[in-house]
DNA sequence: TTGCTAATGTTATAATGTTGCAAATTCTAC
DNA sequence: GTAGAATTTGCAACATTATAACATTAGCAA
């Protein structure tokens, strides 16, 4: 077994942030757009830990900034990370978290610890194939994939493990 | 390929909601558990059709019903017939479906179709294989899972096609 | 400059979901 | 059957999440 995924041991998150922002900057210039400072501000606030950030928490840090805002404010902001691959929604958590794989074509899978809220993406070509295949027995075209799985990560299990 | 599943092509829907409420009526029974008016109607109202509704749409209608209800009716009642895997809420959609797989102990799979609305529920096993597999390479142990796949079902796929 | 487009500000409101407590109903044990 | 316990419902208020509509500003190009 591999050893623990980056959110389920401790690291130096500085240097996620840092690297999230840097590879925005490089994708945002490839695809011509705008990495605006609230934008940017905003990914980083998605990116201060590894668990889902609901956007009244971003829009709560924002006025603590200082900065004016209102709710679209922030919804605007994630929809642009969102179109550009930067952050994904967790739709059963109505939340966002920042996303992990940037450079690769990938079908995010999910999986959220329901104890300490980390949440780990991965990109997993099997699911991915089998639910497209499970799709197409039905004539089913898909477009859009939402897979999510809660449960309890290595961290939170072998704490319970051990009282 | 199979032919269309059920909510792609006409069929007597009000076989589905009686087949629905009698099943429904069976597995209270088993549970030991109270299948009151208003959860039966607000089963029967999910079950309206093959598309998800939402539990202000129920609402609506329980008060069209000339029923006294406030949102806590409905949820509660939602609440309920989840918990004895009678409907299932689609997490992308904030809605709620009648569950088409009540005698499997399954892990549904829903294909949304983002033309006509209707969801069809499948039992993936491989699809669950994969995922649970996906996630003991992390040592995440599983809890529930969400897969909601967005597309287009074979009945809006041929009227585009045929204009 | 001028004019165009993208981005943001601002206000209000819609849509979805929850808490807490009191009243009524149903079940259970005697 | 009746008292007490447990479940279910009614009800009011509120919390959270998301969007609409329109005015304003910033960036950019002719």
């Amino acid at each position: 077994m591999s050893p623990s995924a980056l959110p389920y041991r401790p690291h130096n998150h500085d240097a996620c942030v840092a690297q999230a922002l840097t590879e925005a900057r490089t994708i945002c210039q490839q695809h011509n757009a705008r990495l605006t400072p609230t934008r940017e501000r905003v990914l980083e606030l998605i990116w201060q830990s590894h668990k889902p950030l609901g956007a009244y928490d971003v829009l709560a840090v924002l006025a603590a900034d200082g900065h004016n805002a209102a709710p679209p404010t922030v919804y605007r902001a994630l929809d642009f990370l969102q179109q550009h691959g930067l952050v994904h929604r967790i739709a059963s958590l109505n939340a966002f978290v920042g996303c992990t794989h940037t450079d690769k074509n990938h079908q995010g899978l999910f999986l959220i610890c329901r104890c300490c809220g980390n949440v780990l993406e991965l990109t997993a070509p099997d699911v991915s194939d089998a639910v497209r295949s499970a799709a197409a027995d039905e004539a089913f075209q898909p477009d859009d994939m939402t897979i999510e799985v809660s449960g309890t990560c290595p961290g939170c299990t072998s704490d319970t493990a051990h009282g």
